[in-house]
DNA sequence: TCACGTACCGGACTCTAGTCCGGTTCTCGT
DNA sequence: ACGAGAACCGGACTAGAGTCCGGTACGTGA
């Protein structure tokens, strides 16, 4: 492929616009020197802090002049390689991100390419609580924001919901683009939250019902 | 500025936890003169104050220190009376989602009492979907707030999430309560924003696909 | 090796939501 | 009418996200 550097996106750039997937490569380049030693150096330090920090208090109980603070680091530096608080959730959550990504465009069916679309589809929205519930802090952090549908703003969402609706579509699907953001709606971090960690309950259940509401919406 | 001077819900109440919306009653009792002159007249400021600036320059671009300003009023004031900024803008909706509650638990079928639950359930959609549409700004904020999930602690949701659930109960859908919170989650003033403000889709396309939507629910 | 320009550094600063508490004023009971 | 005290008033205060810009040090070209 291209040398796209688009890939560095979770390495240099600011992160534009929450672009912190790309479409599609995923395996890095691993070279492109393109910045300078002490910024790459500074934005190992806050990640390894911001890990850190997270691990011990807890997302929500972290400010980020502590993940500043702890890094060594100033809080201009802090946002300008991060962009914002969601942007380095976004940035710590990168590497499962890009795995579970992977799986789903060259893994092993169903939910890589292979199955039948709404077998893909299940195994999608299986896969994809999965992935919420595993990182429900950072992701909420992710799909924060400030203004009002942050969520439905970020480059992550986006291919996502392009994902989807593809599925829908060739299930059989009517109106799949809006059934892909009513399915990923329902699996948005706050939702997710709210059934596992609000009301308390059991997880597989919840996925199960999920799913069903997926092949509910193949008709 | 609404005859009605606040009515008793939102009349002195610090509004414990977002219920503004009675789970039942919704004629006032018109008396329990239970507040002091003062505290009425002041809400009734913020509230004028509040609609007159949000109406010139747009719900976003006033703050709180605007608004208490505007009244002739402390901040303290301001926040004893309606907890929060959703609070202020539930305060403002309030008239219009009581009349919503009332014409869905009262009103002619088929949004109302007397028609199939199934045909009720394309006409809540229909229609709540109209109502967060046409008070979008309003709605935003007050299901915005701070802490993750803030929409979904509200009373107002907890009412709404259970007339659909009662309603696709009835109409013998599985899950009822999943699929309730499905539904609502897709009818979130952050997705209806995204689509009519941010995509630009026109109005009636998106409500008939949503109920369309809610109707795949079913089974 | 050295000078140059650029990209980066960092902390002081702004902006706004929300809290606190000493002082005031209204209501109720008598 | 009047005293007592609860309820309310308001603005100073706190906290935390995100911005700005003068100064610095890194990489590049000669």
């Amino acid at each position: 492929m291209i040398e796209r550097n688009g890939l560095q996106s979770g390495s240099q750039d600011p992160a534009p616009e929450g672009a912190l997937l790309p479409v599609v490569q995923v395996g890095r380049p691993a070279d492109v020197p393109r910045g300078r030693a002490d910024a790459a150096r500074n934005r190992a330090r806050v990640l390894d802090a911001a890990q850190a920090l997270f691990a011990e208090r807890g997302v929500q109980a972290v400010t980020m002049d502590d993940v500043a603070r702890a890094a060594g680091v100033g809080k201009g530096t802090l946002y300008r390689g991060f962009g914002d608080r969601a942007g380095l959730a976004m940035a710590l959550l990168d590497d499962r991100a890009r795995a579970f990504q992977a799986a789903v465009l060259d893994g092993p069916a169903p939910l890589g390419p292979g199955a039948p679309a709404d077998d893909r589809l299940v195994a999608f929205v299986l896969a994809y609580f999965r992935f919420q519930a595993d990182h429900l802090e950072l992701v909420l952090e992710s799909e924060a924001g400030r203004g009002p549908g942050a969520r439905l703003a970020k480059g992550s969402y986006r291919f996502w919901r392009q994902h989807v609706a593809w599925l829908l579509q060739e299930a059989g699907a009517p109106h799949a683009g809006t059934r892909a953001e009513v399915l990923l709606g329902a699996l948005a971090a706050d939702q997710v939250r709210h059934w596992l960690v609000v009301v308390g309950r059991p997880a597989d259940a919840v996925a199960a019902e999920l799913a069903a509401v997926a092949r509910s919406l193949l008709r």
